[in-house]
RNA sequence: CGGGGCGUAGCUCAGUUUGGCUAGAGCGUUUGAUUUGGGAUCAAAAGGCCGCAGGUUCAAGUCCUGUUGCUCCGACCA
């Protein structure tokens, strides 16, 4: 491809549209532009990077068993009706009805779509495993768009969707599936991790989501260095932390005017954080009161409190009244001498600690010395991980102390068992006869998002630094003023000679000068320029420049494709 | 849906408070010349329903009303 030839409209500045950095630099660097909110055209030097993503997609599916098919977008309001999801998406889904008034959805997921297909063709188990996939625009009208193609409410995705005669064979799919995964973000040069997710609704699977390591990630995760442990920080397992064992004193009862929350308490007392109970008070819609316990220094983590508590649904913060209503005392809360009628939650770790202080359920008054084994009734309460991850806090696996960080969930898999197919009545003859419903998964990769993934985790203040395997080209050849016969006839040379090795390669013909076409390659983020100057010229040689590292070298012309084809294979094991 | 900001040339933005003649700058684009290893210089030029609709006024980019789009924060979210 030459550069004359090429649509890639880079911007001197920075559009004023975009927030995000890789939203920014798509624009800029002339990859995306879009057409309405949460709307994007993917120009050539995107659908590249594009096609080179769904490639590496498209050939560890197939080896993991895949198949490619192809569904519709627009899908008939029927099946959604059937599956019960047509109320449940709500406004999150893209309607809209033919000339007879007939309705149909645009696609957000397919599940149905491949349910209803499967449902009235597959009907036995020797027609089993099975695993479908394609590639192609998915439809979610989200209430915010933002973020460029990180969420956008069009966006091509990969979905792949098994169907198995038992559970078995689901988790050897989901198995499949999830070492795929983790071979198509490595070849695309991400640092990454499978991080333990919760099924919430469908309960009972497995699911990890498979997120990019990014500051700027929406989700947070912790993980653990030393081994492979990572989950997002609402669904971090907790050890218990043991406290240093201390000689029991008596439980006693202090002043302390106008202390209600934790900080005021800890410096009134003079005592470390770790040793105060703190307490959260939550009513869920029932009007039912649920109070939990945490120590001073950590945070009550909602969705442990939800999973704990037998029937919760919602919560939300409690009334002054239902506090009371069973003697206790809004900042002053411990579940010492509490009265009948609430749901008490303590986290394990609390458990463990000795003469910390706690409320004392009286306005102004807090006990010392509480040591919750002695203290607290284990008849009345329930003991639990109630805590969200803190960094430093141990590992669940390997006790190595957890580090936070940011995520950008490019991934998932997700076992589904049975719940389509029982919706939707899909069925098929066992080894005995028996009718039996498919066991299925899912699994979804953002395209986009994982484009934009990866310069959200590999730029500079110059632009995008590509990892080779998924640039819209792998190498740029630059004669620096084109206009001069010589530079260029040498630099098409180099090009034809790369190109037919098998090379990516662009050749900046543009007749710019040479700093408007080295910006320009900084900016769009090819791995590796060769440049062909007047000097390199008289020395029958070329300058290579790594975009990753900066470094320059200068290679001989006969060695420029062995050479070439080296660094590209050295820059694939850097990430 | 609640709250904030914005909409003027392809891009970034000034001008709106306090209405006034032909609506501006930088960048980009076109043409010519001189340049040619890190976003050149000079000269000339093209490019505007000042988001849209209505109103006030002798006069509206500027004031009023409505509307629409974008954007940020929040709520929501398999």
């Amino acid at each position: 491809m030459k550069a004359t030839q090429l649509y890639a409209p880079t911007l001197r500045e920075f559009p004023a549209e975009a927030e995000l950095l890789s939203h920014k630099l798509m624009l800029r660097a002339g990859f995306i532009r879009k057409s309405a909110s949460g709307m994007y055209t993917y120009l050539p030097l995107a659908w590249r990077t594009m096609k080179k993503i769904m490639q590496i997609i498209r050939e560890e599916m197939d080896s993991a068993g895949g198949q490619e098919l192809m569904m519709p977008i627009t899908q008939p309001a029927e099946i959604w009706k059937e599956s019960g999801r047509w109320a449940v998406y709500g406004d999150e889904m893209m309607r809209l009805k033919d000339r007879h008034g007939r309705e149909f959805a645009l696609g957000p997921t397919h599940e149905e779509m491949i349910t209803t297909l499967i449902r009235d063709e597959v009907k036995s188990y020797k027609q089993l495993p099975l695993m479908l996939y394609q590639m192609q625009n998915k439809y979610r009208d989200e209430i915010r768009p933002r973020f460029g193609l990180m969420r956008s409410r069009e966006f091509v995705m990969k979905d792949l969707y098994s169907f198995d005669k038992d559970i078995d064979g689901m988790n050897i799919s989901y198995q499949k599936m999830y070492d795929a995964y983790d071979k198509i973000f490595s070849r695309c040069g991400l640092i990454f991790r499978p991080v333990e997710a919760d099924n919430g609704a469908i309960g009972g699977g497995h699911s990890h989501e498979f997120t990019v390591l990014a500051p700027s990630g929406e989700s947070s995760i912790a993980y653990c260095e030393k081994c492979n442990f990572a989950a997002s920080d609402e669904k971090a397992e907790l050890k218990v932390i043991k406290a240093e064992v201390e000689d029991l004193l008596p439980l006693k009862k202090v002043e302390t005017p106008d202390c209600h929350t934790i900080e005021l308490v800890k410096n009134f007392l003079n005592v470390p954080i770790e040793k105060t109970i703190k307490a959260v008070a939550f009513q869920d819609d029932d009007g039912r009161l649920i109070l939990a316990f945490v120590r001073g220094d950590h945070e009550v983590n909602e969705i442990k409190v939800l999973n704990a508590v037998e029937g919760a649904n919602h919560l939300h913060m409690a009334e002054e009244s239902a506090i009371s209503a069973v003697g206790g005392c809004a900042g002053f809360m411990s579940p010492i001498g509490l009265k009948d009628g609430a749901v008490v939650l303590v986290d394990s770790t609390v458990m463990e600690m000795y003469n910390a202080v706690a409320g004392a359920n009286e306005v102004d008054k807090h006990f010392i010395n509480v040591t919750p084994r002695r203290d607290f009734k284990s008849d009345k309460i329930i003991v639990t991980d109630l805590r969200m991850v803190q960094e430093g806090d141990p590992c669940p696996h390997c006790g190595e102390k957890l580090k936070m960080t940011r995520g950008i969930e490019v991934g998932q898999v997700f076992t589904l068992g049975n719940k389509y197919s029982k919706a939707l009545n899909a069925t098929f003859l066992d080894e005995n006869g028996k009718e039996q419903y498919f066991e299925m998964g899912c699994y979804g990769i953002g395209v986009g998002r994982t484009m934009a993934a990866a310069i959200e985790q590999n730029n500079d203040k110059d632009g995008i630094i590509w990892y080779p395997a998924i640039a819209p080209f792998e190498v740029v050849v630059v004669p620096v003023n084109a206009k001069e016969n010589s530079q260029l006839e040498y630099a098409e040379k180099i090009y034809s000679e790369l190109k037919n090795s098998g090379v990516d390669v662009l050749l900046d013909d543009r007749f710019e000068r040479a700093g408007v076409k080295f910006k320009d390659c900084d900016l769009i983020g090819f791995p590796i320029r060769i440049t062909v100057s007047p000097k390199t010229l008289e020395s029958n040689s070329v300058e290579i420049k790594i975009r990753k590292t900066g470094e320059i070298e200068n290679i001989q012309r006969g060695e420029i494709v062995e050479v070439i084809k080296d660094k590209i294979s050295a820059l694939k094991k850097l990430r």
